[in-house]
DNA sequence: TATGGTGTACTATGTTGCATACTACACTTA
DNA sequence: TAAGTGTAGTATGCAACATAGTACACCATA
């Protein structure tokens, strides 16, 4: 019942990649909204890890308003929220000038880094 | 002799943090290539850390090709280097395709996201 | 009503990374 | 020679991560 997909590489959190590949399935409508959400428990048994690290994936996505929780019967996937003003400005200004700096570090263009944007935004078309 | 300003803020790694400041000084050439850089002891007593963690941050850049050792001198700010084909597609497939999905799932615009890369990018002029 | 599945909350252990303190050594410059 | 350089090692305290196991309140369903 595990409606996405997992490659797990060490060095980065097991939760931490759980919770991207979810984000990833919903941005490519893998998973839609009103789809069900496997629980902790099946969660842990499927992908093989702790009851508690998946509890703590289910958490981190219901406060992230990915998931919403339905007593008894389990998560559920929400709809797409809009970001609020600090998320927005973490990912325009921290997050892309993160980026930027470590491109032209790099000596990579800016052409390039606009070209892979539209790129990776057009795999799973819409706007 | 710090020629470059930090604000440290908690939750991240400081030698993360110091690093991270050193390559935007580099790219918006507070740094330039042949000055030199502050040697293991300095940096620990100028910005209060361990000698141990400043060693850390200095490593890590002769590592990455940042900084050259002067033996006996200390360390210089070297040219910059051509990205490796390795690091080229860190850059443009893992961490576009984050930022990517990060941005669609908080519904920030194609345009958005696209106009801060540029923004950011002429903030240190130059292509 | 009873059963089973749900999220949630504990305690505990072992490993790893981060930052600190301190000591020591080989090297080169002045 | 003296002082400064990078480098290496041991040790401690703290926090995060992942694991194991137990327990509880809640709700849906048979």
């Amino acid at each position: 019942m595990i409606n996405f997909s997992i490659k797990f590489q060490s060095g980065v959190p097991i939760y931490e990649q759980i919770i991207y590949a979810v984000k990833k399935a919903v941005v490519s409508e893998q998973l839609r909204p009103g789809d069900t959400f496997p629980s902790v428990r099946e969660l842990s048994k499927d992908l093989r890890i702790n009851p508690n690290t998946a509890q703590k994936v289910i958490a981190h996505l219901v406060r992230e308003k990915l998931l919403i929780i339905k007593p008894g019967i389990g998560s559920v996937v929400s709809e797409l929220k809009e970001a609020t003003d600090l998320q927005r400005k973490d990912i325009l200004d921290t997050e892309i000038e993160k980026l930027v700096v470590e491109a032209k570090r790099l000596l990579i263009n800016k052409k390039e880094v606009i070209d892979a944007v539209k790129s990776h935004w057009n795999l799973e078309n819409e706007e």
